[in-house]
DNA sequence: CTAATATCAGTCTAACTGAGATCA
DNA sequence: CTGATCTCAGTTCGACTGATATTA
């Protein structure tokens, strides 16, 4: 799965496409960096979702079942999943209907709202991400060739476009708001 | 497409995920880094792709159709195209087929390979990449938050997993041998 | 003979569109 | 009423498995 044969190309592929680019239409950067993440995305979730098969769970679905763990009734409707997945709606439906079928997760109506649906994590849910996790965490969650510094670097890079995207309010103020983030502050693992 | 709406969260959803994973399983800079990662793929593959769409193309496909406009002959067999695109024979097999029937492509026998299937760009597809093409760089690849000096730190991040996920024979020696490549170093756009 | 190349049939997944039910 | 939440039907897409025909 993923990249099971390591290609061993004699040279970068990416490095070569670039310099052609360069030459047929000009600067490149923007398009290496754009292909670097494009591919290091696919060997992540290649290697990922190998460590993952065994546990019969997607990277998508070990993330929605973590998500369940940090809350604090272990439940959550499906619409809040999809914000802090960033995923589509539809796409939650379809990831807690294969979680459910698996037996890892369960709806239940949301008593605070009669239109929504909470996803309630089970015993074998916690039990599944309990296994999970320690193999992801035995396996460096796939980053071992990177030190903490380099780690943080690509955090904090990869922040600006999110950021850009619009995903959350970092980018007006001096960083992360030290001394008094204005009114919006809650306890992280909140419901 | 991608993320239409943004979701202005008054936090961001990828460090309150770590900090609790922190709090619950450990040292989380190689998750938050992964989670990055994917959230940044996510991000640029829809607005990518949304750039693409007015030229009925993907950017799988307008990969490909690059990767073919670099050629010598305009042409490829279906093989190398995997190999440099790094993606699966079958899935290569179905974009060339998609570019086939959008009369970007042809196919035709390999002459030097009588196993061999040659992927050939038409007019037509030369005209469809130099506007998709157009539109990209106008859009500066969707990067335009980013500096130089950023772009290329993120690809030398990036090289990192490319080689350990053994891409290409990047790892041993000094970074990009100088003073001569052993053997295999061949001129850029070759074929 | 084996190995490489490409295709086909079919599965699986995620992301989407559009429509509709339910309820605040 | 509007708007939010969720589901369903159906599409597109890429990645895969396994089998097969062809040819080096």
């Amino acid at each position: 799965m993923g990249v099971p044969k390591p290609l061993n190309l004699p040279f970068d592929p990416i490095e070569r496409a670039a310099e052609t680019w360069r030459v047929h239409f000009g600067p490149s950067s923007a398009m290496a960096a754009v292909t670097s993440i494009m591919r290091a995305h696919q060997i992540l979730l290649g290697q990922l979702d190998t460590l993952l098969r065994p546990h019969d769970l997607t990277f998508a679905r070990y993330e929605a079942l973590v998500l369940l763990t940090f809350s604090r009734t272990g439940s959550l409707p499906l619409s809040r999943i999809g914000e802090r997945l960033m995923v589509h709606p539809t796409s939650v439906t379809n990831t807690v209907d294969r979680l459910e079928r698996a037996g890892l997760v369960r709806r239940a109506r949301n008593p605070k709202d009669g239109r929504g649906v909470l996803a309630e994590i089970s015993d074998k849910g916690r039990e599944a991400v309990e296994r999970a996790t320690a193999d992801l965490m035995g396996a460096g969650f796939c980053m071992t060739m990177y030190g903490e510094t380099d780690l943080s670097e690509m955090f904090g890079l990869l922040r600006t476009i999110r950021v850009a995207a619009g995903d959350f309010e970092g980018g007006e103020g001096p960083g992360t708001p030290e001394g008094g983030p204005p009114g919006t502050d809650e306890p992280p693992g909140r419901d």
